[in-house]
DNA sequence: TGCGCGGAAAATGTCAGACAATTAAATGTA
DNA sequence: TACATTTAATTGTCTGACATTTTCCGCGCA
């Protein structure tokens, strides 16, 4: 007398979903403890390692947190701002790799992002995001950086920016933008003349947020996406014809 | 001679990371079969169950599928953007509702975020985007709709317009934002006062999308998002009240 | 009475072995 | 050749056991 064979096997999927759409709807509370593992495998009529299936699935979306030991067990986990950046950055970038996203079309998806908290980044900005900006700016104009390390402060740089704009909401919801962007710019060789051109928007920016001009940072940042574009372009043209 | 015992039990979160990172780095590429789960558990030197613990961490999060019988397997799968929209959305949606974060947060966030796709939908939207933001105007006029109704088809009439950017990328990205605020949305009571002057805002930015008119759509926004956070600081308002 | 220590208990983590279910390829047959 | 059958490989599930970790409680001792 099964409930629902609608499914045809994988029973911790169903499993974990019912326990997920228990969370999400609310009907379990942060540090709410689940029933023990041996209770849910007589509740849903499975063997333990079934259960377990379902509740690693569930780990694996920071959804819960086991300990061990006298009265440890599953207990539903308060979703932090970081583990939810990491999960949204994994996510991004994989989405970016395998589906064959064009350069254009997340360039353009980050940058009409970007501008968006540059308003409130030139209103909220604090010291600590200016510093963090000047730092990498400075670190950009080194000789003898590699490309990689090139590329990894322009996504701090931009991280600091869109942090300026003190909405944490923001602030998630733009790392994965920012941070999945990274190995398609990865691919981009930066020459010493270009590197040039991008410090110089940098510091436009920069200083445009400083003094809470968000028009200026408004105008740097589409000369910016427009720059980028185009080396972009440039690239990818570079290893089409490669490979052809 | 174990290999390292540093990070004490959890054999199948050690297992999952390093095929996460195997394919997060390009080392399996998609469709690619991963080893049977017999020969992982000897790979790795445990048991089974404990590669299916991993495997199923992977599922959790779309790195994998499984197929059942000969030939069949665990195997690199492409990330479509549906799924990842699935997942981005469960994420955004924990992260609101266990966060205690501020209506004022998401909303701004929100906002920004929508006023920026906003000229890209002016230039790109098609029939289909108008058809359905008039559509959902239209039910919004409807007497007697539920508060629940209302906000849902407010989410459908804006994921329309974020859709109508014709930018895969930044609708996935939109998506967290949008879909994650609802549940907030719903606390507030829709007056028949503020469901017209919603619509009257709705109609006036799908008018301008259809006019291609970037400005008046961005204009229109952000008097929709003044609103909303008028409406949503007189709904918090009121439940804190009642609490206190 | 107060304190520390050790065992019991409860829970997750891991293992071993078995069987069921499913699927594609190989094989046999008309 | 075309179709049905067998077979082998692989995941899905179950049972039972043991290892490990952690808390709690009671006991002995000062």
């Amino acid at each position: 007398m099964k409930t629902e064979p609608k499914s045809p096997s994988d029973l911790s999927a169903q499993i974990a979903k019912a326990i997920r759409d228990a969370i999400i709807e609310g009907r379990m509370i942060v540090d709410e403890r689940l029933p023990s593992e041996a209770e849910l495998a007589a509740e849903f009529n499975v063997s333990r390692p079934t259960v377990r299936e379902a509740l690693k699935r569930l780990a694996a979306q920071s959804l819960i947190r086991t300990q061990r030991g006298a009265f440890g067990g599953a207990f539903v986990k308060r979703l932090s701002y970081e583990e939810a950046y990491g999960q949204h950055i994994t996510t991004s970038t994989l989405l970016l790799s395998m589906n064959a996203v064009r350069f254009e079309t997340a360039c353009e998806a980050r940058y009409a992002l970007e501008r968006a908290c540059a308003p409130l980044a030139a209103q909220r900005r604090t010291p600590d995001h200016l510093a963090t900006m000047r730092a990498e700016i400075h670190r950009q104009g080194q000789p003898g950086l590699s490309d990689e390390s090139f590329c990894a402060s322009d996504v701090t740089f931009h991280r600091a920016l869109v942090d300026g704009a003190g909405n944490p909401v923001l602030s998630y919801q733009l790392a994965g933008a920012v941070e999945a962007m990274q190995p398609l710019m990865n691919m981009i060789t930066f020459t010493e003349r270009s590197r040039e051109e991008i410090v110089r928007l940098h510091t436009a920016i920069a200083d445009a947020i400083e003094a809470q001009d968000a028009k200026a940072a408004d105008t740097n940042l589409e000369r910016l996406a427009a720059y980028t574009l185009a080396l972009g372009r440039d690239a990818m043209e570079k290893h089409s014809r490669k490979s052809t």
